[in-house]
DNA sequence: AAATATATACGACATTTGTCGTAATGTCAA
DNA sequence: TTGACATTACGACAAATGTCGTATATATTT
């Protein structure tokens, strides 16, 4: 079996997530998309998706000369692989370092914090059941 | 001015870890820590530390002829900006969405559950207090 | 059908990274 | 002082990444 444990580098990440909100979609599309964050060229684009297809990372299909690129890897997936490695190599394994590092951020609002509030009550109950 | 905004590779943050826990050291200290973990030659250590020295990433003084390296990036600064990477690139900047996943991990222990807990208190009442 | 615009295919090139081998040089014990 | 060793200096190389330019094939528009 072969696994999807890769990472996908950081301008691939890029195309992903415009896929993962319009899959699927032209290279054109995705070309433009980009463009509208940063200066790049079609074909860079149009490269770096044919890449992405080769590795298969993206699946497509052709109407006439135009291809209609789907993403193959998931979200949740390159999440969890991209939330690991951090955690591992930058964090030393450590979550716990790495969650206050996240809260102490203070880039989260009060509902956020609700929220996150709420969950770590879930997480209780979960050990106490245990 | 340059800044320090670049993120240090994989095996540049395997180096950066024996050093900040035992800086001063020599490229042989730290090649013999590295080969605990995994198979690599001397001098794709010593390479490797002599290019994270040209970057500026490393200090050293030398005795003779061996070199005493030191940290000029710390864990503070590599850790907020793969931290802010992951965050960006990979959560689309939602900080909750990143919380959540970590938390959803499972990999917590009790203790720091209750750790977190408090954390999020403090940010309440911060919140409550402005 | 001819011209024009589009898309994709190909090949290139510079960088960065990860890995080493080999050479040169300094250190130290006999 | 001479080996035997340890260390660093250099140069190489492959693979991955990010970027494009040019060529080719296909639609479209007149």
């Amino acid at each position: 079996m072969e696994e999807t444990a890769w990472q996908p580098s950081d301008a691939e990440i890029e195309i992903l997530q415009v896929l993962w909100d319009h899959e699927p979609a032209t290279v054109r599309f995705v070309h433009e998309q980009l463009s509208a964050k940063k200066e790049v060229g079609y074909t860079t684009t149009l490269k770096q998706m044919q890449r992405m297809y080769e590795k298969g990372m993206l699946l497509r299909t052709e109407s006439g000369k135009t291809h209609y690129y789907t993403t193959e890897v998931k979200a949740p997936q390159v999440r969890q692989t991209a939330f690991s490695h951090l955690l591992e190599k930058v964090f030393n394994g450590s979550a716990i370092d790495l969650l206050l590092h996240a809260i102490g951020q203070g880039k989260s609002t009060p509902e956020e914090i609700e929220a996150l509030e709420k969950l770590i009550q879930e997480k209780k109950k979960q050990h106490n059941n245990e």
